[in-house]
DNA sequence: ACACGTAGAGAACTGGT
DNA sequence: ACCAGCACTCTACGTGT
């Protein structure tokens, strides 16, 4: 038997479970809204108003346009995924010993099914460099899910990742520092507002380990990023703080009369946007204390009151 | 409880060797 | 690769409102 026509048939008979359809999500579980969308291209049902991603690899019902040929145009897996060392594409064979029904599997069955889930896994890991990716993929997924990051982040990072797998860099690094290190360069590329700070307090690697993987993959994969600025970092620490937009719009008013001024060289993007939310917050009356700007954005309180400061004499603000 | 100011320590960068 | 010098940020205080 091809082994193509193995991987069809376990596909489609034990990923199914009894009661289990697509359109079993039809209320969002976080705000309760109705307006479900399904997106079949990340594999995600999420809610469309809050966002809240309900489902992932999701199976898409519709017709596999990719298999092409005459045989069977019918749906055969999960779409792609980038986060598993797989893409997502490959076969898990279940360990119980009953079908999707719940019906017991007899023994001949039984030990066929075992015998294909060890080659199905020796083929699956092997050699070293698919148990590094391995590891890697659950770290960053575990790191990209602390820090709380998008999926577009993680999918990026991942991309880096192989990338630098392929050229041999990761020998005489850990794992770890690597998987930081492309998890913060995607955050830098994709501007998502993390901190070096937030990458190494979620990374079990050290700060130096991170920044020096970084600096090299930043360089041999020829990855240019411009620097971080604090207009990054208001959208969400505004965000957090749960200040309404108004009170953003009073950020980026005075980061640009900052910027024109140029009082902000040489300091830190986070501390001056901390600085500047809390000048915003307390000008329009809906004050955050320094302590507050602080978790959210950890910059110290003697930062955001230093750059604060500096920023109120320079541009001659009046706060009462 | 919050804001403010200060001292010393420490991390990060730069330029020199 | 190491070192010194530097600007910046941090921790840990005490003080004021």
């Amino acid at each position: 038997m091809p082994v193509g026509d193995v991987t069809l048939r376990l596909n489609t008979a034990l990923f199914r479970r009894p009661g289990m359809s697509a359109d079993s999500v039809i209320k969002c579980s976080d705000c309760g809204s109705r307006n479900i969308e399904r997106d079949y291209a990340r594999g995600e049902v999420l809610c469309g108003d809050c966002g809240l991603i309900a489902q992932e690899r999701l199976i898409d019902p519709g017709a596999e346009w990719v298999n092409t040929e005459k045989v069977e145009r019918s749906r055969v897996g999960a779409p792609m995924n980038l986060l598993r060392v797989d893409k997502g594409l490959s076969t898990e064979i279940s360990g119980t010993n009953r079908d999707y029904a719940g019906r017991v599997i007899n023994s001949k069955t039984r030990t066929q099914m075992y015998r294909l889930k060890k080659w199905n896994q020796r083929a699956k890991s092997h050699g070293t460099k698919a148990r590094n990716l391995e590891k890697a993929i659950g770290e960053l997924n575990r790191l990209v899910s602390v820090i709380g990051l998008p999926r577009s982040v993680a999918d990026r990072a991942i991309a880096h990742y192989r990338n630098v797998l392929d050229r041999r860099l990761v020998a005489g690094r850990t794992i770890d520092s690597v998987v930081a290190a492309c998890v913060y360069l995607a955050n830098q590329e994709l501007r998502t507002a993390r901190s070096l700070d937030d990458v190494v307090r979620n990374s079990p690697a050290t700060r130096k380990q991170i920044t020096k993987a970084f600096r090299l993959i930043k360089q041999r994969l020829k990855v240019r990023v411009s620097v971080a600025v604090p207009e990054d970092y208001l959208g969400r620490y505004c965000g957090l703080l749960e200040l309404p937009p108004m009170v953003l719009a009073e950020c980026h008013q005075i980061v640009d009369r900052a910027n024109e001024l140029e009082i902000m060289h040489g300091k830190s993007p986070t501390g001056m946007a901390a600085a500047v939310v809390y000048i915003a917050s307390r000008s329009t009356d809906r004050l955050r204390t320094q302590k507050e700007i602080s978790d959210v954005s950890g910059v110290t309180e003697v930062t955001i009151r230093n750059r604060y400061k500096e920023i109120v004499s320079a541009l001659g603000i009046d706060l009462g």
